[in-house]
DNA sequence: ATACACCTTTACGCAACGTCAAGGTAAAGA
DNA sequence: TCTTTACCTTGACGTTGCGTAAAGGTGTAT
């Protein structure tokens, strides 16, 4: 039995656009065209398209079906080991993704209370702790997404808790800080560990923490004044110690 | 304190790129463009960068994310609520995907096992089968992926079961099939019945079942002499049977 | 003969940028 | 002051897997 496109496509449930492009990348050709050039496709075609389909159910790039229909040396069985491990690696990353979101909608709903805390205004599009990142992604593996989330809905509740941390974490940075001022140098130890305590701060508001994001905020710090001007509040030039402080602890200098 | 583009996308963490890609769509313009054509950005463009960044991170489109911020009556909790819908139904997807991938990994450690069986020849790129669809999507919902995972595990060490199974709906269907033959009609109870099974026998094989699918495997039936020659062993037109019952079933014709 | 369904190739569109390319500008060092 | 180096600009193609016209040829039924 031969088959022109449509019928083929029919026959498959794909459309004919898609045979078209098939034989364009190379990954299905017709069995051979006719005066009228049209495609024709025989019972060879048939099954390696329904191997291809077959892949494509489960997520491989055409590229990669590719590979393993034309090449005998490639191993299917490998391709979908490494094409599972993708899929494992996507649904961890959706899984925190939704664990953000649900964390920034119980924070815009319970935000009334968070703007009575005035200090947290410059950051209130930042109201996203990063909290579960430390342990939830192993115990995610091990006791399944459930555990996760009832450890996010106490987290969650305990969010005065958390603003008390936060207040207590701020004020053990700026205590190194200015312990560190004295001593003028940024790479000092008290330095450091107010660069530190500033990270451990900024991942209760940072979806994601990297050391560029970090300088970066630090460099802000300087630039805007009205950071500046906080920092500056008990002793001028803080906010450039801490900047200082941050991009030795950063790497960025 | 102004900032070029590299600057500011230093600060940000984002590329030069972006921020041009940005000013292009319209999402983040520039405060002014200086006599150079420089863009420069200033405090308050800084501010909105880090709103843009905040829900990108999130994983919304950067069309949302311009509503969001621009048009001051598009409500952001909503769009979040929307979001993470979409974030959950991209979840269950991929829970599905990684279930067909396991199960086509552990078809092919046990292909030999499955070689013996000679009717399965035909099929043998689509040994996976689709049985959870049927209850998987909620007990995950209910209970985690844990469970599911395990009850996934049983169903690959029942695949000896699984077998007998197929291998009954095999029959039955052959036999609702002669029973319908001998009416003619392919609308009849027996002749519709058998169509049903066949549903339920693909349903073993096929990651997922369509109609258009199933219409279009029966015409293969016709159209291929294997296929044809298999089912019209006992009585000859059984294919072509098949096909029309079918084609009525899954509304073809 | 005409209508209608099918076929062909060409090419833009999508999302969010990465990556040259070609040419102008600014700041720093010799 | 000259030159290097680092930055800036716009333009345009590539990415993935097709959907969707557009413009024109073919096959078949009436």
């Amino acid at each position: 039995m031969e088959y022109t496109v449509k019928k083929l496509a029919k026959l498959a449930g794909v459309s004919s656009r898609t045979l078209r492009y098939y034989d364009e990348i190379g990954i299905l050709k017709p069995a051979r065209i006719n005066s009228s050039r049209y495609r024709i496709y025989g019972r060879k075609e048939v099954d390696q398209l329904q191997q291809i389909l077959f892949y494509r159910e489960l997520g491989l790039e055409l590229e990669k079906i590719k590979k393993i229909i034309t090449s005998s040396s490639f191993d299917p069985a490998q391709a979908l080991l490494d094409h599972r491990r993708k899929l494992l690696a996507k649904r961890a990353q959706l899984d925190q993704l939704i664990d953000s979101v649900d964390k920034t909608i119980a924070a815009s709903e319970g935000r009334i209370t968070m703007q009575d805390k005035e200090k947290f205004d410059a950051f209130k599009q930042r109201l996203v702790d990063e909290n579960e990142k430390k342990y939830g992604k192993e115990v995610r593996e091990k006791y399944g997404n459930n555990t996760v989330e009832k450890s996010n809905q106490q987290v969650l509740k305990m969010s005065e808790a958390e603003y008390e941390e936060v207040q207590r974490l701020e004020k053990e940075m700026k205590d190194e800080l200015s312990k560190g001022l004295k001593t003028g140098n940024p790479a000092s130890e008290a330095a450091q560990k107010a660069a530190a305590l500033h990270r451990q701060w900024l991942s209760f508001f940072w979806v994601k923490y990297t050391l560029e994001a970090h300088a970066g905020i630090a460099q802000m710090y300087v630039d805007d004044e009205r950071f500046t001007a906080y920092y500056d509040d008990e002793e001028p030039g803080t906010a450039k110690f801490l900047r200082d402080a941050v991009q030795i602890y950063t790497g960025a200098k």
